[in-house]
DNA sequence: TTCGTTGTATCGAAACTATAATACAAAGAT
DNA sequence: ATCTTTGTATTATAGTTTCGATACAACGAA
């Protein structure tokens, strides 16, 4: 079973929640390649929310190449790799980290404190990912 | 001089881009503690923009503990810091880290690239700091 | 074919963002 | 006291984004 659980109003767009979501899932091994999500109006009932919503979300899903999509079948992780060179992976990283690193400092945070972070976010990430190993929808 | 440059219509909302670059300009040392920031006429006259949306930026800056305001004076950059308990501080970072850490496999960076990339993306903060020590506005 | 499934496209309502105009309040300078 | 400068608050309005209701189109199975 998928463990979504979105919020409406707290200012994060509903299609944001769900992308991040799912994004999350694939990272941690929770949804394997080529593994089938469920259809728009599905997972929109279960989520009590407009299928357009899910919709919105698997198009830019797509878009980012985490999952492909085949008319009249349905949606699925994709195996490959994002469609980004290099280059511009590590660009839009660059701008995150950058982002980070300053709010990092606002909040007291220096450059090693955050690697800690990551370090322990890392396992924290893969021990979850082992615990659910297998477990798909 | 100080270097804010918005975009309008990228999807971002301008009080947002203000928010991020003032952070920025705070965080690189372009903006000292306890210097004056614009006024709220001033910038929006600079920026183009509306000044209730300085307003806004100014005060969401202010509930961050970023700055502080004198009726009557001005807004002023904070010099202490963030008003969050350092528990706070670390849920609020680790929920980001781990963001940046999906999105990072996603795009082929495991977890020593992405420490990589802090050490870049810090060294380059803290040249561009020193590029521009002691400017202000 | 016909049906049921899937994703797609379009339109409208609601919420959010940005703007504008205006009036107000607090502090310092004269 | 008066003026100027600063931030604050209110109201109205337009544009954009987000979300939802509905009808449509492609694909496989019976």
């Amino acid at each position: 079973m998928l463990h979504l659980s979105l919020q409406q109003g707290d200012g994060v767009p509903l299609y944001l929640q769900l992308i991040q979501q799912i994004k999350h899932l694939v990272a941690t091994g929770r949804l394997a390649p080529d593994s089938e999500l469920p259809p728009v109006r599905v997972l929109a009932q279960q989520l009590l929310i407009n299928p357009n919503t899910v919709v919105r979300a698997y198009r830019e899903l797509e878009i980012a190449g985490l999952v492909y999509k085949r008319r009249g079948e349905g949606t699925y992780v994709s195996s490959r790799g994002t469609p980004y060179t290099p280059e511009e992976c590590r660009r839009i990283l660059a701008q995150k980290v950058e982002a980070l690193l300053i709010e990092g400092r606002h909040l007291g945070f220096d450059e090693e404190k955050i690697i800690d972070l990551v370090r322990e976010c890392e396992s924290d990430l893969q021990r979850r990912a082992r615990a659910n190993e297998g477990v798909t929808i």
